[in-house]
DNA sequence: GCTTGACTTGGAGTGAACTCGAAGTTCTAT
DNA sequence: ATAGAACTTCGAGTTCACTCCAAGTCAAGC
């Protein structure tokens, strides 16, 4: 397929998809008379990718990451490791989300007495 | 409190501060000869905003939030709706975080078969 | 009163991740 | 055969959130 129908498929623009290419996240793939043919192994990959995207993962690591599956099965290891390192920092930022969050719930259920007290000085006045 | 005292005790850098005064997200604070003079209120306006931060909203947000506190107690509303929305899309992004979260652990568990196929490969190879 | 460090302003530079534009080539449908 | 959409490369521009620099002013300790 072309960059077209594989930027439709995937979610990534076309533009993204060349720029991948360019840093090294999206293997060079082959040119049928100078434009980019693709298989389906590029979106399963970019499925890949789009997910460690949602948790925030920087793309210099990606490219850490494409770089090794690109050497083939001997970098299953150090392609593990890196991958393990990665959840443990989401985890961390999860429970500080959902701390702030309350926190933040805590000021919003505030704001309603903080009204009342102000309306309740608008009377007064 | 002058400037640097304001950097250790909120965690952000002096620069930070210089720079968030300037795009209006901290209130232009009085001179004493020519140096900015914090109160407390700053610090804890500094926590607050630190905890938006973590949350991830956006700067431009938090300076839509800065100008409507400027304008004292009668935007009280308008301050409680500016936050509410904002717990929701947190929300979100905390549960689309553990859906990768668990996708990605099931990922790394697959490593473990993969490196065992592989070297069993290499054995009879 | 002198040194040293903290402060002032304005503007430029950084890094991440795109995003777009120009000018030319190729593909698809009629 | 030709119109028009989709593609090519390369380089420049954008946004966000800082971060740093230069050149000068001010404050605190000896």
């Amino acid at each position: 397929m072309r960059i077209g129908e594989l930027a439709q498929k995937s979610g990534f623009s076309a533009h993204t998809l060349r720029y991948y290419e360019k840093i090294g996240l999206l293997p060079r793939t082959g040119r049928k008379s100078g434009q980019r043919d693709y298989d389906a192994d590029a979106l399963v990959w970019l499925a890949f990718i789009s997910r460690l995207k949602t948790t925030d993962m920087p793309l210099a690591e990606m490219i850490a990451y494409a770089r090794l599956r690109a050497r083939g099965a001997a970098t299953i290891g150090e392609r593990r490791e890196l991958l393990v390192a990665h959840p443990k920092r989401v985890k961390t930022q999860v429970a500080s989300l959902q701390e702030s969050l309350s926190v933040l719930n805590k000021k919003i259920g505030g704001y309603a007495a903080e009204q009342k007290r102000s309306i309740k000085n608008a009377d007064t006045k």
